[in-house]
DNA sequence: AAAACCCACAACCGCTGTCAG
DNA sequence: ACTGACAGCGGTTGTGGGTTT
C-alpha cells in the first residue's frame, strides 16, 4: 500500500488532467465517480471529476454564446420552472445547467441594475421575481407542455417561430415584455449584440483533440435526439 | 498606457434524493 | 426500516479576459 497521501487537488483543471479523465471515463463509463477519480490517478474528488466531465468534457456540449433562440427558451422555461437549472438544461441540448445558471445570473443582474437606474423607487419589485410580478403574462405562468406549443402570448409565439422569425427580435425586448407586459414592439433596437443568431458553436476543446470517438457521442445524442431533433450539425463537435 | 470595471465561465460547497446492502 | 455511499442539484465564489475610462 502506498501511504503517501497527497492533498486532493482543487482549482482549475490542466489539459493533462482532462485527458486522464476523458480516457478513464471512456473506459469505465459515466458513473462511479469516486472510482473514476481513483483509477484515473487524478488527485481529485469524484465530485470534481463529475463536474468537470458534465460541464466541460462531455461530448455534445455546445460552447460559445447563447443563441437568441436559446435565450428565449431559457426565459420561458425559467418562468415555468424557476431555478430548476438542470431541468431547463435538458431542454437545451448541449447546454449545461451550470452554463444556463451563469447566463441567467449575469443577465438578471444586468437587468436589475438597469431597472434600478430607470425606475422610480416606488415600483421596486426585483426582476428576479418577475414570475410573481406579472401574473398577467400568460405564457410566463403555469404554462404546460401543450400551452407552450399552442399558447398565445408574444413569448410563446416567438418560441414557436422559426429562427428566421426571430431575426431582429432582441433579448432586451423580451425583458421589456416581462417587465411591462403588452409593451412589446418588434422594431429593431439598439443592442446589436442580440440581433444575430451568431454564437459560434465551438466544440468542446478536449474532446475535439483527444476523443473523436463515435460511440460515446452516439450515446448522448441518442438521448437528446427524439426530444429536440438534435442533429450532429448543431455542435460541429466531432 | 494603466487602472478600473464588467462579463462570462469554471469550479467548489453544502444539501438533498436515491438506492443497494 | 435503517444506513451509508453515491449522484445530482442549486447557490456561491473565484478568476481571467475584454472593454471602458
Amino acid at each position: 500500500m502506498v501511504t503517501v497521501r497527497e492533498e486532493t487537488r482543487k482549482g482549475p483543471w490542466t489539459e493533462q488532467e482532462d485527458l486522464q479523465l476523458v480516457c478513464t471515463v471512456r473506459l469505465f463509463g459515466e458513473r462511479r465517480w469516486d472510482f473514476i477519480a481513483k483509477v484515473s490517478g487524478l488527485n481529485r474528488t469524484g465530485k470534481s471529476c463529475r463536474l468537470r466531465w458534465v460541464n466541460y468534457l462531455h461530448p455534445g456540449l455546445k460552447r460559445g454564446r447563447m443563441t437568441p433562440h436559446e435565450e428565449r427558451l431559457i426565459l420561458e422555461l425559467h418562468a415555468r420552472w424557476g431555478n430548476r437549472w438542470s431541468r431547463i438544461a435538458r431542454r437545451l441540448p448541449g447546454r449545461t445547467d451550470n452554463e444556463i445558471k451563469n447566463y441567467w445570473r449575469t443577465h438578471m443582474r444586468k437587468k436589475a441594475q438597469e431597472r434600478k437606474k430607470n425606475m422610480s423607487p416606488s415600483s421596486s419589485t426585483s426582476s428576479l421575481t418577475y414570475q410573481s410580478c406579472h401574473p398577467e403574462t400568460p405564457s410566463i405562468l403555469g404554462i404546460d407542455e401543450q400551452e407552450l406549443h399552442g399558447g398565445s402570448s408574444c413569448i410563446t409565439s416567438i418560441l414557436k417561430g422559426t429562427p428566421a422569425d426571430m431575426d431582429g427580435y432582441l433579448m432586451d425586448q423580451i425583458w421589456m415584455e416581462i417587465e411591462a407586459p403588452g409593451a412589446l414592439s418588434f422594431h429593431n433596437g439598439k443592442d446589436s449584440a442580440y440581433s444575430s443568431p451568431s454564437g459560434p458553436l465551438l466544440p468542446s476543446p478536449m474532446w475535439d483533440h483527444y476523443c473523436p470517438d463515435e460511440h460515446l457521442k452516439m450515446d448522448d445524442e441518442a438521448k437528446m435526439a427524439p426530444q429536440f431533433g438534435y442533429s450532429k450539425g448543431m455542435g460541429a463537435i466531432y
